[in-house]
DNA sequence: TCAAAAGTGTTCATCTTACACCCATGG
DNA sequence: CCATGGGTGTAAGATGAACACTTTTGA
């Protein structure tokens, strides 16, 4: 079966840059192709956009698809369509980037052939396409998101301590907060719901666990509150 | 002459939201469709991409075409993929949005069949396809980015006074500020320079005309300096 | 001489930053 | 009992917001 058209188009693709947490690292999650060009090298998740799929729509399939994850965080970064990104043909892809938690999503999730592994940002192995500049606007945009929507809690558990949430931004942003006055900022914004449950198995004392309050989130931004670090 | 691909592909177009300032206006450029679907009502100036070119290449080409402006401030504001957005087909459609100074640029602009008009934000004729829901978008893009980036410059004239500055932003922002703390604000970004000249054929005393420091500009954002108003 | 907008400082409240010690826990 | 990170307050400086009058000019 074929398709055919009065004037010549570009294919068009999504590709996905998912940013996880894990102790230390801000890591991505990258695919291994099984197929050419760049065959066996390491590229964004991602695939063709179907007729009639909204193209949101084709990121989430093609997530699940090649890497099991699914409901998470998925936001539009930006398209491009440089002519010879691609050695095949014209190809227009339509970048998003993710956020998840990495203990709620283990590290073996690929689902097809395919595998999939988390890399840590400052250890990269070389990507297929342009990916690499994907990767770094990604990037970019979670270091200016961050600063003004409280995003950053997709990338933790549902119930977290407030020196995670810190190692977090200090990760994202590459520099230290204080943490008394971290925490005062925090305070502040009037989003976290403290639980009273403490952190569990820590051969120290155990710190108190917050759960992001997004009813209240919501609220705030109604307000037009804003959630500057 | 025809193109056959071995699987379906949606259309692909570049579609811009190009905003112009007047004395008392936010003004959006629109043009009036000569074809069908929508024939004869008014649309967002853009186009079918061709294969072999790059898709910021395209929004500039399709501009310059149905409206004569070229070498303007342009930025890519989103990716809309909706399946049933164009009733012949899927068309996907990268939206760009545009700023110019009405000045510079006249009305009637339109170098091919089509008219080709301002319109006043809070005065605008029904669009075509879902260019309403990409204007309101571009419209708020405009408003968060005016925020942190100078890109409110690109309005204006070369040479202007800090009066229309400040009602530049406060068109934008729908808000009024204080005329003194404007002023300590945009003196403190340091990114304007004074002229030695006054406004002209004003029955007031005439007020002084500044202009924006480019070089200056990218030597703070290289120090990392933010600009908020 | 009037109308219209240009231009200009100070005060008070708020926010930001820098900084150090005791506490609770498990090993 | 010790090592580890948890948790907390204050003072000084910087920033933001509110506010009104004199000056210049052309009509």
């Amino acid at each position: 079966m074929s398709f055919t058209y009065d004037y010549a188009r570009p294919a068009l693709t999504t590709d996905c840059v998912v940013f996880g947490l894990d102790e230390e690292d801000l890591k991505v999650l990258l695919i291994q192709r099984a197929i050419k060009p760049f065959k066996d090298q390491w590229a964004l998740p991602g695939g063709f956009i179907q007729v009639g799929e909204d193209v949101d729509d084709c990121a989430r399939r093609e997530l699940e698809e090649e890497t099991g994850l699914k409901n998470i965080f998925l936001e539009q970064l930006a398209t491009v369509g440089t002519p010879k990104r691609d050695p095949r043909e014209h190809v227009v892809t339509v970048a998003y980037y993710a956020l998840v938690n990495l203990i709620e999503h283990p590290p073996t999730a690929a689902t097809d052939a395919k595998h999939a592994a988390w890399f840590a940002l400052d250890d990269l192995p070389k990507l297929a396409f342009d990916h690499a500049d994907i990767l770094k606007l990604a990037h970019e945009r979670l270091r200016g998101k961050v600063r003004y929507q409280p995003i950053g809690f997709e990338l933790l558990p549902e119930k977290f301590t407030l020196t995670e949430l810190q190692k977090l931004y200090e990760l994202i942003l590459e520099q230290t907060f204080d943490k008394r006055n971290f925490r005062k900022k925090v305070a502040k914004l009037d989003i976290l719901e403290e639980t009273d449950e403490l952190e569990q198995d820590v051969a120290r004392r155990a710190a108190r666990l917050y759960r992001f309050d997004r009813s209240r989130y919501r609220v705030l931004i109604k307000q037009g509150i804003n959630f500057e670090l």
